[in-house]
DNA sequence: CATGATCAAATCCTATAGGACTGGCCGAAT
DNA sequence: ATTCGGCCAGTCCTATAGGATTTGATCATG
């Protein structure tokens, strides 16, 4: 991207395709968020505006731009005059927030999603269970960066086939944060047999047709994911 | 604010209060923010970033950031190269959505808030909802402006009250779009006696200290609402 | 009359410049 | 030795400039 031809942007366009183009404002947004979701981007490290143009090779106007939506999302946090930062490491309180919050949201999100299920969607759901289950879940990150996709991409599936925007939006503002409590909660993959196992059961809720059913399996996973959480954490 | 004086910030600082200082954009998004809520922006009018420039007195940039924040509100909607428009008016679908939502949110705030209330707290509900009964309820914006605020802080103040800062955001995710049908909807003010009721039926599950009445009261009234809007709701 | 090309204004988008603030370092004075 | 004040690099914040794109109107043509 030279700094100097700023309309390089239709490089590589096959056809005379009208989807939405991109600026380079989301370039840097999907950038930033990769690099947190990837913890490459530590807690409490500061995200200079500057430093990231440079890094990234673009002005500031546009990474100030992204920054601003990232600020709302919960992963960074903005101090006027200061500056950005990633916002801070969970405590114990942070996670038992966040749970109660999921507990609220998600088995709403099952039932309602249970009922407009069709083959195509379940398939879906059913790969992403393949995937959790296939999964390395190794010691690094890279190793463990598929697992963690896979099972985000559940509960987003979830979330997306009630069809409901209002609760996608709910889900979304906590989707993120769970992520990021995944990466720096400090408790890894330990539970990945358990965890297979409550995903498979909520699959099998859905594939059974009962609205209830999906609720409650859904309930059930996220507190016992919440209760081997706080079993495991570390310093909290 | 003049262009060349940018650092004319510090102005009547009483004293050495470092209290958060604000910065243009901040001030900008206000500024939008407000427009959305009084109904002076409508749904599908464009937002022009210079145009707004030039009516603020400031420059494009603190106008882009301000807007970048507001379109994950979903006040306003953007599309790379075209610009930002005020989000479409509501439908009858989005209604129905919007409602399932806060039914699936607000009786849990209501239940976590009830446990956490403090005399205080409980003063300050029931001050929104006397708000909500002397408030004037004229055709025009500007007379029920006061009410529409009245119903909404008694809302986010519960969701406050939770302590819990997820359900906060799942709810202020809401809140905007609530604010907004009220506006945008059609259906004015026509079911204040009724909304003024179920509020006042939320405050004394609230008094009673009885969490599980306090989520059936706040389950109550937003399916009462909905009936009601369901029932005036005009083209849809 | 309908349709398509041409052009000008408005707008979006990015880069750059420069003022203002912050935080750290160093030297001088107490 | 400690404290205070100035210096400086880094950063944030806003304004401005200019290229790229979209839009709407005007106009020519089938």
């Amino acid at each position: 991207m030279q700094p100097a031809s700023p309309g390089s942007r239709p490089e590589a366009r096959p056809a005379g395709r009208p989807v939405s183009r991109q600026v380079l404002a989301d370039h840097v947004y999907e950038e930033l968020l990769a690099s947190l979701m990837d913890g490459r981007l530590e807690p409490g490290a500061a995200v200079s505006i500057d430093g990231t143009a440079r890094e990234l090779d673009v002005s500031p106007t546009p990474v100030r731009e992204a920054l601003a939506r990232l600020e709302h999302t919960g992963m960074v946090r903005r101090v006027a005059l200061k500056g950005y930062r990633v916002a801070p490491m969970f405590t114990r309180e942070d996670f038992a927030e966040l749970m109660e919050a999921r507990l609220a949201i998600e088995p709403v999100n099952a039932r309602l999603a249970c009922g407009r299920l069709t083959p195509g969607r379940l398939a879906e759901l059913g790969q992403a269970v393949a995937d959790l289950k296939t999964a390395p879940r190794g010691p690094s990150f890279a190793e463990y960066r598929d697992y963690l996709e896979a099972d985000e991409r559940f509960h987003r599936l979830i979330a997306e086939l009630t069809g409901n925007q209002f609760m996608v939006a709910a889900y979304a503002a906590l989707g993120g944060q769970v992520q990021r409590f995944r990466l720096f909660g400090g408790v890894g993959i330990t539970d990945a047999e358990n965890a297979i196992a409550e995903h498979q059961a909520v699959l099998d809720a859905f594939a059974s047709g009962d609205p209830e059913k999906a609720a409650h399996a859904m309930a059930d996973h996220v507190q016992k994911v919440r209760g081997r959480a706080i079993a495991d954490a570390p310093a909290g």
